[in-house]
DNA sequence: CTTTTCTAAATGAATGTTCATTCATTATTG
DNA sequence: CAATAATGAATGAACATTCATTTAGAAAAG
């Protein structure tokens, strides 16, 4: 075996990182999004991900690690394209909006995974809990940060409390994204457009409910 | 059997219903918010109700029955109150702040039920959603049954979309419930006390993030 | 080039555990 | 005593996970 071979056999040999792992994920972004995680079956995701039921635990230790998987990659995703997005506003007013605006507009670019992030993950499983913590302060860091920025250059009142109104605004947020989920679920309309939601939901945490302010 | 008899019967028959469906549902609210519905089990509910585990089905047709019955019981009696609580306020805006007071109220007089109600009930099995259904949209009514009155008598804009506020208001309230729970859950102290967080979600709401206006 | 060998990946039946629910039996009450 | 409530072991189903076996693909040999 000389050094040709050597370094052939290492660049060539099949990765099991790769394909098949995304096509798992993805599978049980669909699949946990239609029956819920407890009534998903691991059986279900292989067969969505066109692989044998034993074939998970090659590429993820248990049910649950899959779900962690799930939220770990996807929030990966949404984080970065959310602070790149963000960079591209030239103040926190503008940066508020477009927060709102990529948080609603997940529900039409992925619906299942909007479902997931929504409903599945706030689940009691403890351990489960811990590990969408970790991405989930990020989340709401990033929210928080505008809320200081904007009071820092004198858009936003001074005497808000950025931590109280990171989970307000995510709060609201995710409901409407609950409220989206139904209606498609339901096959119902929806009480408006994706569009008038990021207007109205930027007006209230702009303006509140009183007489509108010049920010 | 003559007629003494007869009332005798029917008048002092052991009920059914009464203490014991009363303990199981405290016994559920409790179990279930320790452990998440399908970590808990049926005989897990009934030690804590020191009952028998077959004794849960003399009461309950099964495992979602008894979450169903949970919400339903507590349901009814937060509607309850909180209707008849508002009643008491004089205008919209009171109401307003009245409302936010109870919703957030709940963590400190009922943490497991705040659980439940937080967690549990943003399950997917689609059935237990649908009895879900019902006295949600009967709580958001409430809410914006307070901002079309607002709308009508002045003090709230007349460009907000109730139906969309009204979302917005509870997903707001609710993420803070959950933010609570997660403090109590790990022993930590919470970003400000429940009346600052009363004070603080109303003026977001009347006022939003600009300058303070005149309700 | 074809065939053989070897190794890692993939398969899916088997395994063991869990638990919701039932129901024969016991206990309680009037 | 009779009727009803309560009990808890038994039952059957479900399913996450394991692991013996098969398959696939790369490399070596002829």
């Amino acid at each position: 075996m000389n050094e040709h071979s050597f370094r052939k056999g290492i660049v060539l040999v099949r990765p099991r990182e790769g394909d098949k792992r995304r096509r798992i994920i993805d599978a049980a972004v669909h699949v946990f999004s239609e029956r819920g995680f407890f009534n998903s079956r691991v059986n279900d995701v292989a067969e969505a991900a066109g692989v044998a039921g034993g074939t998970i635990y090659l590429y993820f230790k248990n049910k649950d690690d899959l779900l962690i998987s799930v939220f770990e990659d996807r929030m990966d995703t949404i984080l970065a394209m959310l602070k790149s997005e963000l960079r591209k506003e030239l103040n926190p007013s503008g940066q508020l909006k477009r927060f709102i605006e990529l948080h609603l507009e997940l529900v039409q670019r992925d619906q299942a995974l909007a479902d997931v992030l929504a409903v599945e993950l706030r689940q009691s499983a403890k351990f489960v809990r811990e590990y969408r913590a970790r991405k989930f302060y990020e989340y709401l860091g990033v929210a928080e940060d505008i809320l200081t920025d904007g009071i820092k250059d004198g858009s936003f009142r001074a005497d808000i409390d950025p931590k109280l109104y990171r989970r307000a605004l995510f709060g609201a947020l995710d409901e409407l994204t609950v409220m989206w989920l139904a209606c498609a679920r339901e096959d119902r309309p929806a009480p408006c457009s994706l569009n008038d939601a990021v207007n109205q939901v930027f007006n209230l945490f702009v303006s509140g409910l009183g007489p509108e302010a010049k920010l």
